[in-house]
DNA sequence: GGGTACATGTAATCAGTTACATGATTTA
DNA sequence: TAAATCATGTAACTGATTACATGTACCC
């Protein structure tokens, strides 16, 4: 176990590559389009770079074609399967932050003019109608072939996308201090 | 308008200058802890640092004490103004992710013992109830003096930290794939 | 008057993103 | 065989984090 620092990026490889083995970068990217790149996205280069970082420390076994397009072909260690199995083993600290750009305008809201405010309203409700909706057509394609525990992170998901959504359909229809609360007082 | 790449962490800035000019990096620090902070932080360095890029680039201006602590008092200029309210005009383009460490664990959770399951959930669960309490607090005490968009911004949270609160108390209680679904059948 | 907590800042590092670049495969 | 698309990678940059360092005020 040498000394490495490992992130978050780190074990979602690690966890992958488990899910896979043996298996390229362009494997990893295509699973995490369709399930963890739901709520964990972050541009292929990464599913190029870390795995090359994991094979230096000995997390991963690299096997390097010859020929060709010389693509990397990636398995687990044991040392890399112990480190995604401990790290399993060990509670989460923190909540993660919703870090939602809309959220932040709308933090600003009161500087800016109340349609600007019901415009992103619309388009956040919007973009997470859609959201729900992939959501729940994958589901349903990957029903059978997901883990349980996968099918629940997507049921989070899901949850998630409609509390937003009807929470910016909120904010919509009615922008908060612009008194049209209730038309009767 | 210099062709400066402004990120999130800059509008922030500039939205919290806004509120508090003229103010000190400790300023936004302060005015951080008990409002964005909440779903989105940083470390105080950030707060430190961007100002001083954003008075590079004539967004804010920038006003150093001579003596003593040599600190350093920020107001908005006309450009950064007009580059917030600009800013607020323009609908975001995509849902903020989760990038939950829990949900990845749960994600790889076919992986580790049911126990394992078990504690992290309970601990997600406390870490949500514990922020959904906070968050019901500052509420409380902010009611009078935040704007309602402020507030609005707390009720998303507040839903937030509820759903997932719930969630993980589910999984707790009856961890995916275990077979204790339905004891009748 | 020494310790502890608050306040203010900077330096160094690095993960992550952006951008570039090219190889292979299909399709028209 | 040209064009488009899919696949694979790397180089360069930089925002963000970590760590360090010190100044000021308050408290016992």
């Amino acid at each position: 176990m040498a000394d490495l620092s490992l992130t978050p990026t780190s074990y979602l490889v690690l966890g992958l590559v488990q899910m896979l083995e043996p298996c390229t970068s362009y494997d990893l990217k295509r699973l995490v389009g369709v399930s963890i790149g739901n709520f964990w996205s972050f541009p292929h280069s990464q599913l190029y770079a870390e795995p090359v970082r994991l094979a230096e420390h000995g997390l991963l076994s690299e096997e390097q074609e010859h020929h060709g397009r010389r693509r990397r072909l990636y398995r687990l260690t044991p040392q890399g399967d112990a480190a995604l199995r401990h790290w399993l083993t060990v509670p989460p600290d923190g909540v993660g932050e919703l870090r939602d750009l809309g959220l932040l305008k709308l933090f600003f809201g009161s500087l800016a003019a109340t349609e600007d405010v019901v415009t992103i309203a619309e388009a956040k409700r919007d973009l997470h109608d859609g959201h729900l909706r992939a959501l729940e057509k994958l589901h349903q394609e990957v029903a059978e072939t997901a883990t349980p525990e996968q099918l629940a992170t997507m049921e989070l998901g899901r949850r998630w996308n409609k509390v937003a959504a009807d929470f910016w359909a909120d904010v919509a229809t009615n922008p908060p201090g612009r008194g049209t609360t209730d038309p009767a007082t």
